[in-house]
DNA sequence: GTCTATAAATAGATAGAC
DNA sequence: GTCTATCTATTTATAGAC
């Protein structure tokens, strides 16, 4: 794991070209490619190529393709854990479920390829990064547990969690594959809806 | 496609060795295995010897190994998608979402890799099956959608639809991956409550 | 219909120039 | 620190024996 001394970083793909924003780029490329064909079916040679890098300089900087996606795991999580915690802190009950599902949605639509990759590894076990994307979900799924724990003591806070998420996850994602037109109003309404009113 | 003409069929994986149950073998060495590792991680070697055939075999009984995984999906959306309309038959309201959400988590139950592919499978669209894996997404989800738009009209029936699924999907796979010791009525009643009563 | 052996292509990873 | 060229292993797929 090296540090990343430049604090600069244009962050975009394409052409990352001349400096030291060539993390950031393969990064970009490698959230891109595995969202939609999957870790195993994206070669090095693509992902440096989306990069505009060579392929040595994807291994001179993440050592392996494993040590590459670990890496795009933890940042990702960082940033989603970190954005979740905040919706939540200070609110406690509807209002924090309502701040919870909205800001998931924000995160989703605002980083649509990274949530593609954790609804297509958040269940698997048979893989090196494991213990990585175990970890995002853990941590995520922690916030909304102790959000259910706090204010309906007799819900079960893992699973309510679980079904929170999995709920907001889906329905966003649908939203961003195949309904695009829409708004994330309708989003936020149709789940909030499912989630905290009465049928 | 070709057809079974062989009733019989034992299905159970590992040594299939004499007779014609070898594409049901296949296929349930390859949900097991894709299930885990996801599709490009496993090989058709891996199939071939999970199932107890030749390498040989998968190929003059798929085609190829993206036409295996094809009927894979499509045998799964079948069942998946029976099991669910027979579970909504003459049902609406209340009822109907609670005999669906109780037939999903029996389905994710009974065919926890096929679960476990779907939702690794169902947000991308970069692979070749794609439109076989959004035949499944589009029929489960419409089975949930159509209850909605009947019982309660001024909801977005697909994602509420959506909302309802991955809720569903995603505490029943929590379940069976990190807290198998759990019963099925603790997940249902979690489900339920998330989806059916109010905050 | 299933097997073994092999062909042809592609993958991850490394060496060394710049 | 990034590039090009290459090595080696693995993979999908096929041919042909049984």
């Amino acid at each position: 794991m090296q540090t990343t001394e430049d604090p600069a970083a244009p962050a975009q793909a394409s052409t990352a070209g001349s400096r030291r924003d060539t993390r950031a780029a393969i990064i970009t490329a490698t959230v891109a490619l595995v969202s939609d064909r999957g870790f195993s079916a994206t070669s090095v040679d693509d992902i440096a190529e989306r990069a505009g890098v060579a392929k040595g300089s994807v291994y001179y900087n993440f050592g392996s393709k494993a040590a590459l996606f670990e890496t795009v795991l933890t940042e990702g999580q960082r940033t989603l854990t970190a954005a979740l915690r905040a919706a939540a802190d200070g609110r406690t009950g509807r209002d924090a479920v309502g701040a919870l599902v909205h800001e998931l949605l924000e995160q989703i639509q605002g980083h649509p390829d990274f949530a593609k990759v954790l609804v297509a590894e958040v269940f698997r076990t048979g893989r090196d990064w494991q213990d990585s994307i175990r970890q995002v979900r853990d941590e995520s799924f922690a916030v909304f547990a102790e959000v259910v724990a706090a204010s309906w003591p007799q819900r079960d806070p893992s699973l309510t969690a679980a079904a929170m998420f999995g709920a907001t996850l889906v329905a966003g994602l649908e939203w961003l594959a195949f309904q695009p037109d829409r708004g994330v109003a309708d989003v936020r309404r149709a789940v909030l809806a499912t989630v905290l009113d009465p049928l």
